[in-house]
DNA sequence: TTGCAAATGCAATATTGTTGCAAATAGCGG
DNA sequence: CCGCTATTTGCAACAATATTGCATTTGCAA
């Protein structure tokens, strides 16, 4: 992988600078980021022309758009998202954060006739160290 | 499982017509049902009382909540909420439905030292018959 | 029957996302 | 490098979904 605009040639869509800055705070994003989230990182950019660079780059299959528990679209640059497929995350209820598990991702379980299985997530709750200790 | 009326006493909640007829109409819908659905049902309904409806039915475990593919809430019954612990869920990508695996849940991974689990969810997600045929 | 906490109805407001259109511009052929 | 053109951008208006405030009504238990 390359830089921003690297990857956006090589997915044959027009250089921008929009798209260039939306796909570097995707890449260096820790977690999916909502619009709301670009634009606090890029208070300069225009709240529609965000929407449609992120749209673009979910086109060109640069990111992946998906929905979160409140009904948002959230964001993920493509590459960093494969990386955290099949394995199991620690979500801590007390700072938000997210770690990784080393455990092995758990076997999809039988579905009834017709279901598709698209993700299979091990979700673990709880407190993390920090939020144990201080909390 | 009784009448709504009785779901709704068994569940510690006040008795009212709205609630009456939107468990009514969660019950006998074949999926999961946004708002909106739940307003064409039922159109003498006021549009808030029935936001509010649906997250009362939520609080007491009558019903579930997810958000569909468009981002939009939709609500299903469920049994009470004791019911569905212990075992796995699968959610509709589409449209938004919840349904009963019959997967034991998986044991909880090793944590790394210091962390405290909470819970432990297997999230299953993908499409469900009925959307994987028309879709 | 009465009292009161809970639920409702309605208007206003918030949040998230989309559309229309004119101005700017990236990338291409020359 | 230069100009052409389809794409992209910026801005305003609009749309869809959901929430909040508050006065009124109601379920239900004492
Ligand atoms: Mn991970
Ligand atoms: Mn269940
Ligand atoms: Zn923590
Ligand atoms: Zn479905």
């Amino acid at each position: 992988m390359g830089t921003a605009a690297d990857l956006l040639r090589s997915a044959g869509v027009k250089v921008t600078p929009g798209r260039q800055r939306v796909l570097d705070a995707l890449c260096s994003a820790s977690q999916a980021l909502s619009h709301a989230d670009v634009e606090a990182l890029l208070p300069d950019a225009d709240r529609v022309t965000l929407y449609r660079v992120l749209d673009s780059l979910v086109a060109c299959g640069l990111a992946l758009k998906a929905v979160d528990a409140r009904g948002v679209f959230r964001f993920s640059a493509s590459a960093v998202q494969r990386q955290h497929e099949g394995h199991v995350h620690f979500r801590c209820t007390d700072c938000g954060g997210v770690f990784c598990l080393e455990a092995a991702p758990p076997s999809p379980p039988q579905l009834p006739h017709g279901f598709r299985l698209a993700e299979i997530a091990l979700d673990v709750r709880g407190t993390c160290a920090n939020c144990s200790r201080t909390g």
